[in-house]
DNA sequence: ATGCAGGCGATCGTATACAATTTGTCCGCC
DNA sequence: GGCGGACAAATTGTATACGATCGCCTGCAT
């Protein structure tokens, strides 16, 4: 029911079933009813969906290549667990592409992208003001969507997959370290962007990018635990 | 604890075979000893490294995440066959992020890193004085480990693990669409950039750099068979 | 002779079974 | 009473088995 449902692969009946639980457990990664650190069974999951362990381990395996879940040899799988230098690591990385993406995306933006853009930013304003997880969830998802529709209109599939996994990273980096509870990014930073592109002001779009980034990353609070993070693990 | 971090990993025998078969097949596609469009049934492969159908299976999974293989359901895995438009979303992929990245690793480095990375132009330039498949490809892997050793330096294990899908898939596509025979990149140029490294040249790196990679796609032959494309598919 | 149909073989998709490793608990000994 | 080892339970790792799908080849009919 996704809005993001398009016609692109409407072949299924091969490896749905492995898709599906993937793309299920990652939204719920992301949307944060799974927190960093729970233990994923295959068992579990496989009962969940309704399938055998082999697929429920592939969707996992598939989601540990996206570095969502961290699996460890006899172990398991879990809800990954960024550690603060790996949360560096991710924002240093969106602060890398996320300019050039920008550019590439202005130079093929159209009128009807731009409206979908703000079409986009009306909503996460509206979620923005509402109460409740489910709210929140969704502002979660769609403060991230304006990230990933610039990559999309970029044209790029080769990035818009890889600013699919940073951006669900750092979904994940937020909800471990984020002290606002403005959860994710600054609502009113987006619409500068936009109007920024709208303007053909490139070089200010880019720079609002970044810093919009780097303002995202201040509200963390990385310095802190480093022992306690075990502790952590336990909660459910 | 940075140089730890690859032991970390790397060690141990759980998981190892598949690791092995992964990286084994993707050695064996970089270098070229395996064509774009090869099947890799899922028996062969297992029998290959000796173990069942689930281990190969899950090598090739983990491969087509990274874009080498193609699988098609029901069909089996090939070895990919990148169209010009996904060849040229590569590159683009590649100016887009290694100004980044090297502007990330002139940062960090230090003279044994630079030493390090004569040493690979050195040898670089001596694989490609000499003659047979072997040189070859010892040279266009050490041409891209050359890119892919800049990544490493800079420290984000994220940018690093990108590029190496990156250089993995530029070989595949040079591979189907080169036209000179010297394979891979202008070895000078390589020179080129470390000396604007060392001379803190920093936008005169990005620029060698960007221009490198220009290089590399120019010496391509991405406009032909758009319609054959389909045709070749068949093929094997 | 050619074209379609149905069976045959092979390969993939999924589930289940078995082996190996880890974890938790219990008992005995110091 | 605390510590250590061993057994037992649970979970993962790997292999095999079974069912489904696809490609091919043969055979019959036109």
């Amino acid at each position: 029911m996704k809005s993001a449902a398009k016609a692109m692969q409407a072949e299924d009946s091969a490896e749905t079933s492995v898709q599906l639980i993937r793309d299920s457990i990652r939204e719920a990664i992301v949307e944060r009813r799974l927190s960093p650190g729970t233990k994923l069974s295959e068992k579990d999951v496989g009962n969940l969906f309704s399938v055998s362990r082999t697929l429920a381990r592939a969707a996992l395996q598939a989601l540990s290549y996206e570095g969502l879940v961290s699996v460890e040899k006899n172990r398991g799988a879990f809800v990954a667990y960024p550690s603060p230098d790996e949360a560096r690591q991710i924002f240093a990385a969106r602060r890398l592409v996320e300019p050039g993406i920008l550019r590439e995306a202005a130079a093929r933006i159209t009128p009807g992208d731009i409206s979908q853009l703000k079409q986009l930013l009306l909503e996460e304003g509206r979620l923005m003001s509402e109460r409740g997880q489910t709210a929140r969830r969704a502002e979660i998802k769609a403060s991230g969507d304006f990230h990933l529709r610039l990559a999309e209109i970029s044209g790029n599939a080769i990035m818009q997959r890889f600013m699919e996994e940073l951006v669900a990273r750092s979904s994940l980096v937020i909800a471990l370290y984020g002290q606002s509870t403005a959860s994710s990014c600054g609502h009113s930073e987006h619409g500068e962007i936009i109007t920024a592109i709208e303007n053909n002001e490139l070089d200010r779009a880019c720079q609002l990018m970044l810093h919009h980034i780097t303002h995202i990353e201040t509200d963390l609070d990385l310095r802190e635990r480093k022992s306690l993070g075990l502790k952590e693990a336990f909660e459910l």
